[in-house]
DNA sequence: TAACTTCAGTGATAACCTCTAACCATGGTG
DNA sequence: CACCATGGTTAGAGGTTATCACTGAAGTTA
């Protein structure tokens, strides 16, 4: 993805300040969350007055939703990275959960509280198929695990999310409930609410996996 | 001069008025989120001006968490209602996704993106630990599901945040996955991460539900 | 080289926001 | 009746997003 063509110095420059207010962004989402996120505290950090930023970015809503674009390639990246050094699911289960642990706060912008009323660009829907596509990738090289269940039958009915997929139903539950469970183990335990509880995430999070592989822990 | 009973009319205005800042809060709230919610919007709809809401809670911070605490309140009481009226674990799980489905800003308060830095009052995580007696006490009266689990032993030693609770630690780990499971395909429902692909997500959550009442289907 | 065009960054301004301070009216209580 | 705690007001400090007209510098073209 590094397309170095030669752009005119402007464009550079352009493209070199863009990059730099989105890493302030970050800096700041990271330290206080993505609601408290200030295009004019950026700016100063930047040692330039406010509407400059208007320049670069139409709103503090592009900007987020720019951010929230860059963590979904992240994502994706990640899991293409993975998969292409020929993981499976349990790996892509920790790739997950080293790219999660590594910035909470980025991992919430992509499945944390949605803002009432928002819509995703269709870019980033996109990409969020393309990490599905990975993952169903990797669920349809399990070994099958029994018989179909009833909502496996109704999967088969409702598969259009696969889009064109070939993974077995098994497949696509499967993918469901890797989606689900560890994000409901990792969301939970990033938002703090094992804290004090005593027992170690990770461990919670491995049997977890390991009931999704197959050998049944949890 | 806490005299339980017979409280001056002015005291019972006072929690009036504060109920209905409370009211216009979760209105806002619901209609665009927390971090859209504005003293100065509510006291304008109420027909009083900005400064007056001072009165009633000190800043837009103990607002919140009054609302917080509020939504805890009531989840604790759905499921103390749900255990009180004997229901297992399928029907708290019920009583959650109806509470869950019923106001999804209320359940994201709760279980949504934490803001980095804020740590609850005790008499939250107090309310907490009540939600999580009532989980813990019908995981308790589910039949054994086989031999214990690595994770279990872990549990074992770490058992410090079933404060006291006799359950067994085959109990325990049910309890979390309850949790982070039916919290993971709630919370990416309600979150709007699966409009557009097709499956119903009711029948997502039963098959999870089956799966942790030992009906294996997912 | 000189003229022209494009564009980044500026300050001023409007419209919000939270929150403090000072002030006033009123209703319950001595 | 007099008092004063209480709840409301306006004014204002300091923050935010965002728009506007303007300047000055850089890049482009004749």
């Amino acid at each position: 993805m590094v397309s170095s063509e030669a752009k005119s110095p402007r464009e550079r420059y352009r493209a070199q300040v863009r990059a730099e207010i989105k890493e302030r962004a970050w800096e700041q989402i990271a330290a206080a969350g993505a609601s408290a996120l200030s295009l004019n505290a950026i700016a100063k950090r930047m040692g330039m007055s406010g509407p400059a930023l208007y320049r670069y970015f139409s709103g503090r809503d592009e900007l987020i939703t720019e951010l929230v674009r860059d963590a979904y390639r992240s994502l994706a990246d990640t899991f293409g990275a993975a998969s292409q050094a020929g993981a499976d699911v349990a790996a892509l289960a920790h790739a997950l959960r080293g790219w999660a642990l590594e910035d909470p706060q980025r991992y919430f912008l992509v499945y944390g509280t949605p803002v009432p009323g928002y819509h995703a660009p269709d870019d980033i829907t996109a990409i969020a198929s393309e990490i599905m596509a990975t993952l169903l990738d990797a669920c349809a090289a399990l070994p099958s695990d029994g018989p179909a269940t009833p909502f496996d039958t109704h999967l088969e009915g409702h598969r259009d999310w696969a889009d064109g997929h070939p993974a077995p139903p098994a497949a696509l539950r499967r993918a469901l409930a890797f989606w689900t469970r560890l994000h409901g183990a990792l969301s939970l335990e990033l938002a703090g609410h094992f804290t004090g509880m005593g027992f170690d995430p990770a461990q919670l999070f491995a049997a977890e996996l390991d009931d999704l592989t197959g050998l049944r822990s949890v």
